[in-house]
DNA sequence: GGCCAGGCTAGCA
DNA sequence: TGCTAGCATGGC
């Protein structure tokens, strides 16, 4: 059994940031009490982690044990995904006096972004999304990680870990077919697979600009604008990204200035300039904001 | 029952 | 270079 707790860099307010755990359930995240927990690969080993606030920091329980170099790999792997380092003191000095968006800001003072495990979980959910409602993108995620996926056992009940490349690259068109995916989905996400599989690094992107990641991922069929910024945004964890034609970003704009018609992708980079050097923070509160404002409806 | 969903590709002008 | 039909199915 390993514990650890982890001290966010500034303010930070877990209340809001577990919202997105709690709405990505079943997928990512298990949630049993006040406690969520989430499957890893760490190296060749498959763990649960359980996570929770306590105080001041992240209380991280593993239920196994692990050497001091896979605490320090996990420590710093859980600080990346909860976004602990990320402090957004200036992003509130710049924008919590917005016209538009200071209100819904301030009433989500502390959320942060929370990554996904790794670039190719990340880039499989933002292809298996495109276009559908979040609801069914949901379920055809979870159908993916019970047909390719391991499993492990903790406290008595099994848990599901996302697949590997190899694992995806191993089924068939027709496989994914079955899971009601159409053809074209499931061609992009086995073939991107296999690519990986095949030595295309994901990992070496970390080291690249915003648009040298742009131009290295958008020849791979299956990948466009959209779907590169959500990787640098919910993968990378770039601060400064503005998915500008995301229909749920536009709604969200539109509910904000309370106008009938959403406003166009050129609109929403327009105004986004003023949201910059933070634009993937601004559009991670609009998210939010319309999430609660469709659950109060 | 019809329109929309956290888009993308291929084909056409 | 710019535009758009088609994709496939669930949610509301």
């Amino acid at each position: 059994m390993a514990h650890m707790k982890l001290m966010p860099s500034g303010i930070y307010s877990f209340e809001h940031t577990s919202r997105r755990l709690a709405a990505l359930e079943k997928s990512a995240y298990q949630v049993r009490d006040d406690r969520f927990i989430r499957t890893l690969r760490l190296g060749e080993r498959l763990i649960a982690v359980e996570l929770w606030w306590m105080g001041d920091g992240l209380a991280v329980e593993v239920s196994e044990e692990l050497s001091s170099q896979q605490l320090e790999e996990l420590s710093q792997r859980l600080r990346r995904m909860f976004s602990l380092d990320v402090d957004l003191s200036s992003f509130y000095q710049r924008l919590e006096g917005d016209p538009n968006l200071g209100n819904l800001i301030r009433e989500r003072r502390g959320l942060h972004v929370v990554l996904d495990a790794s670039l190719y979980e990340c880039l499989i959910r933002t292809i298996i999304s495109q276009q559908l409602n979040l609801s069914f993108a949901g379920t055809l995620i979870q159908r993916l990680i019970e047909r390719a996926g391991d499993t492990i056992v903790h406290r008595g009940e099994t848990l599901w870990v996302f697949p590997t490349p190899e694992q995806v690259a191993n089924l068939s068109y027709e496989d994914l077919q079955e899971l009601q995916f159409n053809r074209r989905k499931a061609e992009y996400v086995i073939d991107l697979s296999r690519k990986v599989v095949d030595g295309f690094d994901l990992d070496q992107l970390y080291t690249l600009s915003d648009d040298d990641v742009v131009k290295k991922l958008l020849p791979i069929r299956g990948i466009g604008r959209w779907t590169v910024e959500c990787l640098l945004l919910f993968g990378m964890g770039r601060t400064d990204l503005l998915p500008a034609a995301d229909i749920g970003v536009r709604n969200a704009l539109r509910h904000v200035f309370e106008t009938t018609e959403q406003p166009s992708e050129e609109e929403v980079r327009r105004l986004g300039e003023a949201w910059s050097p933070w634009r993937s923070y601004a559009v991670f509160y609009l998210w939010d904001y319309l999430g609660s404002t469709k659950n109060s409806q």
